[in-house]
DNA sequence: TATTGTTATACTCTATAACTATA
DNA sequence: TATAGTTATAGAGTATAACAATA
């Protein structure tokens, strides 16, 4: 009568799935006081790396569709954070820059994601580390995962 | 000018995040054809190891906000997986008990969990599993993710 | 007075379609 | 005819408060 199977625990695919959401609700918590959420950090970021990027070609990079990033770019600018100009050559784009402020703010987010980081491996050794970080790499690696693109980041 | 800080595929807490939501979302993939969510399976799981938990008890039980769980019986109930019946002791609450039909549909729900395991370490030899399993158990328990217990599972 | 289940409400996030101005 | 940005709308999911019945 009663259904005997694993504990859910005992599932990579349920705990890989359970540390996920604890670890983006925990980034989410850590990135409030700097009063951004993790999409805008992975916009500025993503920025940061190469400014003048058009909105849709941003949201290609994200996996963010081009209605969601008017929107994302409307809370950066209005926080001082981007800048909308006029593209050099297509005139219905906008071309988005950082701001002198934006680049400060990196820099304490990036160190957020370091804390982030600490933390979460904390209960591990120094080699043990390293190897969780391999086979998360090659995981998701596996798993068809492009580097940098975070599916769904809510909160 | 430009911010040169690590990747953030190289950072552990981007590629659980990554990993974990992914998996979540391809759990409720494989899920959909057995037309349930991945909470009414939290739920249904629960019940086949305690029969006849209140409302309440089972919404501690999975850290689900009981205005949640009403919804969550209505949708079990509807499909004639579960049933509600008196409280034997306390007239207030509302014992759940699972129908039959939830017992076939629980084995095959177990399946897709054993399936997507499957996929998910798919990349890793058989070795790397168990070191990645017995990693992730440590970090998930030295964060202090409780066993059983996914937060915030959505669509 | 507190608790169980319930309902109502508001807020956020998501997905779709449609509009405008350009190409 | 297609594309970049924008706006509007409807659908989930979540969080909060309040209510009736019962403890």
């Amino acid at each position: 009568m009663t259904d005997a199977a694993a504990p859910l625990s005992a599932h990579a695919a349920f705990l890989v799935g359970q540390l996920g959401f604890h670890t983006a609700y925990r980034f989410a918590d850590l990135l409030a006081p700097l009063d951004i959420k993790p999409r805008h950090f992975g916009m500025l970021k993503l920025l940061g790396q190469h400014d003048g990027r058009t909105q849709q070609e941003l949201g290609e990079a994200l996996d963010i569709h081009r209605n969601v990033m008017v929107t994302l770019v409307d809370d950066l600018e209005a926080r001082g954070l981007v800048e909308r100009r006029r593209h050099p050559t297509d005139r219905r784009a906008h071309a988005v820059y950082l701001l002198p402020a934006a680049h400060a703010l990196l820099a304490r987010a990036e160190a957020v994601v370091e804390s982030l980081d600490t933390e979460l491996l904390a209960p591990l050794a120094a080699e043990e580390r390293a190897t969780f970080l391999d086979l998360l790499q090659r995981t998701a690696a596996g798993n068809g995962l492009r580097p940098g693109i975070h599916p769904g980041l809510t909160r």
